[in-house]
Formats: structure tokens, sequence, C-alpha cells
DNA sequence: ATTATTTTAGACCAAATGTACTAAAAAATT
DNA sequence: AATTTTTTAGTACATTTGGTCTAAAATAAT
């Protein structure tokens, strides 16, 4: 049997995806598994500290399929990979992005922490864009700093494509994260050497 | 002296943005301007009326700033421009597109309505692409739909560029805009042509 | 000036929420 | 087996919120 905490975190999590996170209360996730509201705030004080553990599940799901994945890909093909799994983790928890800024306006550490991973994330895109710019797949930056705005639409679109799609869109989830993959892919196709294109192009085809 | 009812919705607005929709209730409108919150409630019964309102502030105050400016301007220049007056008007509304899933959610004649400006707005773009490429400053699609994706980023981008500088951005908010629009207006560099290139930074340098 | 309408405030209510306190039940430790 | 710790439920309270009903005050219309 499940302890009572991980019920409580599963059931917080389906709630908040489901209502949004103001709208879900301490005393409504106790009754949605049958315990007592008194019982659960024994667990957790406050909904932030649920949210907070939250969070930490959405890390380690996403170090989790990170780690399962990092085989010898090609930079472009790894890439594809990468935002395809990451993508399928934020939908899992797509609570956290659509209530990002509710979230971050009343948790203040949770904001702080979030700040940190974004750095490591932005990190990693200079990374990849370097590489790929080494082996001639991407052309050169044309003026002062053009990739920082890039990694910065980038940030923008990856934090909120779920909620963009919530209000917009009403297909199939499977169909609506890949549309959003291939999007994103996207944002990098016309920085691409005609190398890199081709490559591009083959890559995609395996979404 | 200014009706009730202005000063009823010019409070709401300037609290939506400090505190955020949610944590906002009839009540404290009431008391912030001093009046008793059944009176408020006999102009407004509900948030949601009040927030239908202040959307078509947001629209008829866009709709001013663009009637302005829409003089001989060339198209580069044009879109620069319009991105301008548009995001400065967002951000006087900025709880509107911080909240903007909130909203949505609770409300659906404004989900609709929103649905429909969009529609507006998306046709808008084509518009410019397809005048742009007429025009010889932006190249033509590489791959069916590119520019549609395109659209949909740039949609992505106008929506929730706001909601990503509260949480990143901590400069002045004049400072914060121009960086967004400029951005925005790099999201079609990679697609001009040399020409089209040549214009868009003398554009630029006017922002 | 009188009447009708609009605007305003006050008292009150029910529902929901976070929180505190107490005690019983269950589990772990000795 | 006895005792300590952890987990659970019950009760009760203060606060906030949206909402109704009533009546007074202000304004407009006649």
């Amino acid at each position: 049997m499940k302890k009572t905490k991980e019920k409580i975190l599963d059931s917080a999590q389906q709630l908040f995806n489901k209502y949004g996170v103001a709208d879900v209360s301490l005393r409504k996730i106790s009754s949605e598994i049958g315990i007592s509201h008194t019982n659960l705030i024994y667990h957790f004080k406050t909904k932030n500290e649920i949210l907070d553990q939250l969070h930490l599940r959405i890390l380690s799901a996403a170090k989790r399929e990170n780690d399962q994945l990092k085989g010898e890909e090609d930079t472009i093909l790894g890439l594809l990979r990468a935002t395809e799994s990451g993508f399928e983790v934020l939908y899992k928890f797509r609570f956290f992005m659509i209530d990002l800024n509710y979230i971050m306006r009343t948790n203040k550490s949770l904001h702080n922490f979030f700040l940190e991973v974004e750095q490591v994330r932005a990190q990693m895109y200079r990374n990849q864009i370097k590489e790929m710019i080494t082996k001639k797949l991407m052309r050169k930056e044309e003026y002062e700093s053009e990739y920082e705005k890039l990694i910065t639409q980038i940030r923008i679109f990856s934090d909120y494509w779920i909620s963009s799609s919530a209000i917009y869109c009403d297909g199939s989830i499977r169909e609506i994260i890949k549309e959003h993959v291939e999007m994103l892919m996207n944002m990098f196709y016309p920085y691409l050497t005609t190398n890199g294109k081709k490559i591009y192009k083959f890559c995609m085809k395996k979404l």
C-alpha cells in the first residue's frame, strides 16, 4: 500500500492539473483521497510544501528521462530527443507551467530554485549552439547577442507553450506535444547552414 | 468627479496588476476606493463583469494607439511601431496577460472573445508576411507552413513575454518593453533577404 | 415641490478555508 | 508486554468571500 505522503502528492498533481493550483484547497486534496484534512496538514503544513515536493518530482523525472537517452546521438537529433522527453515530462506536470506565475509569486524559495534551474538550461543551449557552429551546422552570429536573443525566445516558448495550448488547442495530447516540439526545433531552422538544414530535415522525419 | 464605475475599473486594474486577479476580491477593490462592497456589487455583479469591461478597455486602448500611428510607414518600420505601441498597452494591463490562463479558465465568454481577437491578429501577420515577400524583403517559405509556425511562435511570445519578464527580469519597465519589442522583431530577422536585413537594421536604430 | 429612480450603506447569512487543540488508533521501539 | 512515537480523526474557531435583503440618501424627472 502506498504511503500517505505519496498519495497526497499524486492526488495534488492530478487536481492541480485539472483545476489549477489556486482553486485546489488542502481540504479538497484530503477529501479526494479520503483522509481528514488535519491528517494532510500533518504531512504538509502548507500548499507551498506540496508544490516544493512536486517541483522536485519534476526535476527527477526530467533527469531520469535525460539519463535514459544520453546516447551517442548527433547534435540535432539529440536536441530533438531531449526536447521530446522534456516536453512530455512538463505536460505531466502542466499545472506547474500554467500556474507558473501564480506559483512564483506566492513561493519565494521555489522562485529562486526555478531561476537556478533556468540558468543551467540556458547554458545547455549555449553549448549546443556553439557545437553546431563548430560543426558548421549553424551559421555564425550576424550581430552581437543574436543567439542570446534566440535563447530567451526558446525559454519563453518552453515555459509557456503548455499555457498557450490550453487556450488555443484542442486536439489530442500526443499531437499537441508533437506540434510544439516541432515548433521549438523550427526556431533553430533559419539559422542552419545548407548542410545543417539537410540534416535537420532528415532528423525531423523521426519525430 | 469621476463616476463610481470608472473608479472601480481603475482600482481593479491597479490591484490586479499588483496582486494578481485571483488574490483580489470584490471587497478589496471596494475598500480601496472607500465604498461599501454592496455598492460595488450594485455596479458589477461579479469579478468576471469587471474583467469583461477591462478587456474592452484594452481593445479600445490598442485601437486608439493603432489609429494614431497609421501613417505611411514602411512595412518593417510599421511593424516595429505597431509592436511598440501594442506592447506598451499590454503592459498597462499586464494582469490580463499574467493571469491569462486563470481568466480564460474562469470566464468562458471572455475566452471566446479572446479567440476571435487572436484570429484577427494572426491574419494581420499573414498579410504583413505576404507583403514583405512581395517586396522581396523576406524570403519565400522553404517548406509547407513554415510561416504558420512562425506566426504561432509570435503569438506565444506576444501572449507571454510579460509573464516571463515578471519571473526573470528586474530592470526598468521601459527597458524591459524595449528589449522584448526588439526580440519579437528579431524573430523575423533570419527570414529576411539581404535587402530586408539592411532595411531592418536601419529601422531598429529608431527603437 | 413632489415623485420616481438611481445610488449607497449596513446588517446579516452560508460556504469555504487555514489553523489550533485534543485524543484515539496504529506502528515502532524497548 | 509495556512504552514511546507516529499517524490519524474530530471538534471548534476566526477570517474571508460572495451574496441577499432592507432602508436611507442622492439624483433626476415630472
